[in-house]
DNA sequence: CTTGACTCCGTACTATAGTACGGATGCCAT
DNA sequence: ATGGCATCCGTACTATAGTACGGAGTCAAG
């Protein structure tokens, strides 16, 4: 009775059923004992509060641009002491972070003036690659 | 003489031969026709300006979170006059691209916390999931 | 007029991140 | 105790965006 099954985790996490299955073999959430049952085989796997964190963690650093794998690294360092190595990750990131928002901000400009140019009124095509230009 | 060949293209988008191939097997750089050469089969094509600047564009719009296939649609419209299409596409992109970056500015700010909390200094390990507690 | 680098082309392979399928089993309500 | 839905698991398939390979042809320099 205690905690939810794998649909309800995949539910907190907004995800599919078959992605939380794909993390566990990736080694990015843990795969919880089945409870032995009163018969041969087990049981089903419950979960907590604990992994819907994980799972929520994963999903952030992934809008964030880790991969799978770094945000594997990131988990298993979560578990150790090794500061140095965290730092490292999160200032790297963070220098591709800067890069990628300033990118994104030039291409909103972009769009932006095109989005303009293009309004009802303008005549001829509208300059989608001049729009881009100085992107 | 006129124009550069495949690899020069390639260097002017700083994308590799292979990719130029692919991206005119998916249709959005186009695959000038050989030159006539004084033999049996064609010469070696050579592409302008005109390539460079498609090819940037598509590296741009990439950057920007366009898929291929949505950037074939940007080009294929750049040749007609919908203008009200072109719109329609960039603001769709200027409403994710707000999204995405507000989403990569609150990861920054969780990774920064984390590099700082995880400082030299302090004891006991990284609070790597933590740190995106609420991000 | 040969050599060596580059081009052309089709086909095959890779990485990443899932998504789907299907049979066996488990669990709960009627 | 049984019907029906969910879980479990291995395996296979998909999409996206390339990357690699190998043989044949082309071209410029020596």
């Amino acid at each position: 009775m205690t905690g939810m099954t794998i649909a309800g985790l995949a539910r907190e996490g907004d995800v599919g059923v078959e992605t939380i299955r794909y993390y566990q073999r990736r080694g990015l959430l843990d795969t919880p004992d089945r409870p032995i049952n009163s018969g041969s085989g087990g049981g089903i796997r419950r979960y907590g509060p604990e992994d819907v964190r994980r799972l929520r963690f994963i999903r952030s650093a992934q809008g964030a641009g880790f991969t799978l794998e770094q945000i594997g690294e990131l988990l298993a360092l979560d578990a150790t002491d090794d500061r140095a190595r965290a730092r490292e990750l999160a200032s790297e990131r963070i220098t591709v972070l800067d890069a990628k928002i300033e990118e994104l901000e030039r291409v909103r400009a972009s769009l932006r003036h095109l989005a303009h140019e293009c309004g009802n009124g303008s005549a001829g095509p509208c300059p989608i690659l001049a729009a881009f230009d100085h992107a």
